[in-house]
DNA sequence: GTCTATACTTGGATAGAC
DNA sequence: GTCTATCCAAGTATAGAC
């Protein structure tokens, strides 16, 4: 029991290393040596349990986001109005931001643009993000009587892209404290949307 | 005249072909070695008139913004009205596109992310595009008498942040087409915005 | 200013002993 | 499954001839 976190082992320990490498020195410094210093084992066994460094890198990658999205899914297909959503989500923004897994996301998305061997593999893994986004933008649109306004796929892309940019910006250095005020903006803002839906609605009958 | 370009010599020759580099292997794969090999110069070359190799990046960085942020101030201190000035807006961005000038930007500022050597400088050189951006943002909501609910700064902040990450998002492969058509939904939903113009100044004196 | 040659470091990955 | 030892490629940067 209290080597729970050891029962799964090596390939465990290494994925751990790895994630605090790219928290800590930044994904173009998380080189297997250096995950393997960082953790304290030896630099072969990377190649051994992954193969390559990129798988290594892909599986840290899942494993940050795995627990995660989970969450959020949880919060944006609950019964609740969209503020509570957006509130609901605040903590866990919040959360995922202390912890520095967000940090590993983000160094993990940027180290991989202009990189063939990484973009497809990585642009795979955003793809539910962008599909759980698009689901609820999309119920949003349809409620307001917007769609064709903004289609939900334009929308969802471009509320990941705000995720993203501010991370980035926030990983350069940029204080990104006014992410949770945005989110906290537009949980204040959305039941003026709400209320715009019944409009919308009277709007397509009329 | 007809060798004009090379006038200026080896130093700009150096510049190009750091900018071609990135632009068309990526930001981790502009070594000097490979900068040199793509312009056909020698690798020293770049020690002896740059220094170090970061130091180049960032003058090809420089470059390619130097010419582009004045053509959007142009854009936006001119006396038109915001949509107007957000369709104006929409070639300058295509060009920069389709030109792949927007594709070295996003390759340097993600790849400066997590790099202490590299991120202040490119965070100080991201500046200027944020004040920009606080500078329009500011004089709208002030407006729309919206001071307050939103802060100028975190506005900015989000505005930039949404072009940085549809541009690293389209770097991973995405179809950064939304981008344009973000920007026309803007310039269209723009008028009601200064419809609200009048409204806000009302409900401040009211 | 430009070249060759090279010093030195770090990297991914593998072979083979244990 | 883990270790040592090593191969080899690639990187930044510099010294010194031209």
């Amino acid at each position: 029991m209290a080597d729970a976190v050891e029962i799964r082992g090596t390939k465990q320990r290494i994925v751990q290393a790895t994630i605090d490498t790219i928290r800590d020195e930044g994904f173009a410094s998380a080189s297997a040596r250096a995950i393997a210093r960082r953790g304290d084992f030896n630099q072969a066994l990377i190649f051994y349990h992954y193969g390559t460094l990129n798988e290594l890198l892909l599986a840290a990658f899942d494993q940050v986001t795995a627990a995660r999205i989970e969450r959020y899914v949880e919060v944006f297909e609950g019964p609740d109005d969209l503020a509570s959503k957006l509130r609901a989500m605040i903590p866990l923004y919040r959360d995922d931001r202390e912890s520095g897994r967000l940090r590993v996301i983000t160094e993990v998305i940027a180290g991989a643009t202009g990189r063939p061997d990484l973009a497809p593999e990585v642009a795979a893994r955003i793809d539910p993000w962008i599909s759980m986004t698009d689901h609820v933008v999309r119920s949003l649109l349809d409620d307001v009587g917007m769609i064709g306004v903004v289609e939900p796929p334009d929308a969802a892309f471009a509320i990941s892209a705000l995720f993203v940019g501010m991370d980035v910006l926030g990983s350069l250095g940029y204080d990104d404290a006014p992410a949770e005020r945005l989110i906290e903006l537009a949980a204040s803002l959305a039941p003026m949307l709400e209320m715009l839906s019944g409009l919308g609605a009277t709007a397509a009958k009329g």
